[in-house]
DNA sequence: CCACGATCCTGCTAGC
DNA sequence: TGCTAGCAGGATCGTG
């Protein structure tokens, strides 16, 4: 499952690799959906024979800039891995994309759920507009205890599902929203305007915390649902304190963790640590 | 405006 | 052992 980390990671595995790359041929779209708003026909005439000049990321959307301002946004959503491979590598089952380039490699955009969505933007104003509809305040580049109690502010809502609200704060999924109230000690389905400014100074700073040592770890990879670009794995998923382990031992205090549906997502804490989803 | 449930998809797994 | 029902969840859309 992707989530800011897992993109992170992925942006800077691309970045050093075909930055610089030409398109050649752009290809292999089977599943139309997934690019809903141009045909394979417009990537091709679009991309081909551009060069790629950036790498980005916003909230979970990775972001590849090419010359005459051209853009693809690309969001993995639950399975989606893009791969950097050699022509010659037989390509994956459930391979919806493909971007050949002038180097013999091929960025492949596979993904068995077909959730993914890549979109492709003429313009630098088109693609920003498209992500501001969308997007909050990054949850790494952004964020802070000062931001965070002015977004907060007025939202009565439980706090666990106005974190994965992506207009509320970009890039926070369901397992760095667990790990996150963990780390703050605050229970899921505590109302966001209820928290005191301890807690909300608590939970700016474990956001950040879970987020960078994800990126450092490579991001959390579940049973190979989430690749690099190289296709290795990453190493987050040996670190997880409550993601998970409903039953298991809390790693602070060792009260079995909870499992519980919020908005039909499983939430896992500590009740101990994590106590009075009412007040306080 | 805000909260919340249904929906899209298929691989995996728990349970019979 | 083999089959199947149900679970997993990000974002979008519709409803209250």
């Amino acid at each position: 499952m992707p989530e800011l980390p897992e993109v992170e990671t992925a942006a800077r595995g691309l970045r050093e690799r075909i930055v610089g790359l030409r398109v050649r041929n752009v290809g292999g779209v089977d599943w139309p959906r997934m690019v809903p708003n141009a045909s394979a026909e417009e990537l091709q005439e679009a991309l081909g024979g551009l060069q790629v000049t950036s790498i980005d990321r916003k909230g979970k959307y990775l972001l590849i800039g090419f010359e005459q301002d051209r853009w693809l946004s690309i969001h993995r959503k639950m399975s989606g891995n893009l791969l950097l491979r050699t022509a010659d590598e037989a390509h994956e089952a459930h391979t919806h994309l493909e971007v050949d380039f002038d180097d013999g490699s091929v960025l492949r955009f596979v993904d068995p759920r077909k959730f993914g969505r890549v979109n492709l933007f003429r313009s630098r104003v088109e693609l920003v507009d498209f992500l501001a509809e969308r997007l909050g305040p990054d949850s790494l580049v952004d964020l802070d205890e000062a931001m965070l109690t002015a977004k907060i502010r007025g939202r009565r809502g439980r706090i666990k599902s106005l974190l994965l609200d992506q207009a509320f704060l970009a890039g926070i999924g369901n397992l760095y929203a667990d790990e996150a109230l963990w780390e703050a000690r605050i229970h899921p389905l505590r109302a966001a305007d209820s928290l005191s400014k301890t807690q909300v100074r608590r939970l700016a700073r474990a956001i950040k915390q879970v987020l960078v040592l994800g990126i450092e770890r490579r991001g959390t990879s579940f049973s190979s649902t989430y690749r690099d670009a190289d296709g290795s794995f990453g190493e987050n998923q040996e670190f997880l304190n409550v993601y998970g382990r409903a039953g298991l031992p809390c790693p602070r205090c060792g009260t079995p963790i909870s499992r519980i549906l919020i908005g039909a997502r499983s939430s896992h804490f500590c009740p101990k640590c994590q106590r009075s989803a009412a007040q306080r």
